[in-house]
DNA sequence: CGGTTGAATTGGTATAGCCCACCTTCTTCA
DNA sequence: TGAAGAAGGTGGGCTATACCAATTCAACCG
């Protein structure tokens, strides 16, 4: 269901049904209400009952409701905290209601080596398009990151714009990220370090590293970004795995 | 698909060749290979070709396989790194090859008071019962844990098993854990902590805030944990939410 | 009044078949 | 030789029907 691929897509007649009961959970309805029965569902929208299933099976899956067998179909309890996701720095700041920003913003294209080179699967000579930026809230300085792309995924003229969200420049170049994989270490304020995030030196950090991939798996960005522990907190939601996926 | 919340279930037909899939994943195909069309599979395996359909939903949905319209099913990358999902401590470790243990273990029954009480979303006098321990790998101290759960969950006979996996505790009772939220702060340990941890004081380290809930979204633990930054880092794999999901 | 039974209701799995959108490949024609 | 077009195969969406399994609840009986 719900594929990860492609933009733009069919008119889908279960579309409606959708949006109905996505209005419905936002306003109407309460945690553990009961939603109609699907049979009911299927009659009122003029729909198969596998189709209201279908819808039913993604909006579960998404963690909008739960379903008891013999009993009904319930609204789930809000995520109170939004997980942080696949979100950009920028759009990471803006849900904390601060607003992004960049300094001391550089670019150059370099061959990859053997590290950048390994975590990327692209040669180590081939190039890369490396970013160095300071990330900042409000204005004040939250983050030092070093990104690497490959080359060919950034044409030379855009360079320019990396003030702000690089993942917005690649998403208007049909490029979604699907998964990113994170380390994530504590640590303390080098002096140089702490020097360009204008913090006390040996205060705590978060050091974290991150390869971002697509749906297909290729590898797209490489990154290392060093957050000033005093301003920054992770905040993520967890779920656990399907049962079956374990098998 | 794939209700998360009762544990044993159906013999579905349709098990056989998620096995057989399965099977194929693992051993004979490589990534971007392509699975047989989901005709060729329903005929196959005597199936229809919806139900061929859902099998490879949750293949698609689970990160096993991606899917091209008009051109056929493929093989993902692999998930290099697992990611910590909701395992506890314990599963954490043995994932990483190192043998998990308990120190200076007590338990209480307390009142909940203000914090734990909303976090819980229980009274602020209703009874918890306070767990404290520090974790350990190979016998070093890791981790200086304080977890609380409602004290009607874990009966009063059972607190002396707590060297191992309270999750597992949990999960023999029928409470399985679903989903969990999590705030994680840099910081460096006090002389108190740094003692217990026996670890030099002022050295980085991580605070974890987690609170986990069952499927139907019931509060079952609150707790706090504190990592040693010098031998503790995160791993995780983040994934995107469906397109859908943000309408 | 309390426990048991059983039918009605609800979600879970499965079948067979239809048309559509998209991709690939081969064929045809300039 | 190369480009345009046609054909066939693939996944995507949908319908109509049937039976299974778990839950619920009211009727019944002790």
């Amino acid at each position: 269901m719900t594929a990860t691929g492609t933009p733009a897509r069919r008119p889908a007649k279960s579309e409606h049904l959708r949006r109905h009961l996505l209005g419905l959970l936002s306003t109407r309805l309460s945690p553990h209400d009961r939603l109609p029965t699907e049979r009911s569902l299927a009659e009122e929208f003029s729909l198969s009952r596998l189709t209201v299933r279908r819808v039913l099976d993604q909006l579960e899956q998404e963690g909008h409701v739960y379903r008891v067998q013999g009993s009904g179909t319930f609204v789930s309890e809000p995520r109170i905290a939004k997980s942080m996701e696949l979100t950009s720095f920028s759009e990471d700041m803006r849900s904390r209601g601060r607003r992004p920003g960049s300094l001391h913003v550089t670019s150059e294209r370099v061959p990859a080596g053997a590290e950048i080179g390994y975590a990327l699967r692209i040669s180590p000579s081939a190039e890369v398009l490396h970013v160095r930026r300071v990330r900042t809230a409000d204005d004040e300085p939250m983050c030092l990151e070093n990104s690497y792309f490959p080359s060919e995924l950034i044409p030379g003229d855009l360079v320019l714009t990396l003030h702000g969200s690089l993942y917005a420049e690649l998403a208007t170049r049909g490029i979604t990220l699907h998964r990113a994989e994170q380390t994530i270490r504590a640590t303390v304020l080098d002096p140089a370090d702490a020097e360009a995030l204008q913090a006390p030196p040996f205060s705590p950090a978060f050091l974290v590293q991150r390869t971002a991939y697509d749906a297909r798996g290729r590898a797209i960005e490489r990154g290392e970004s060093l957050y000033r522990g005093d301003r920054y907190f992770y905040q993520l939601t967890i779920y656990r795995d399907s049962p079956a996926a374990t098998s």
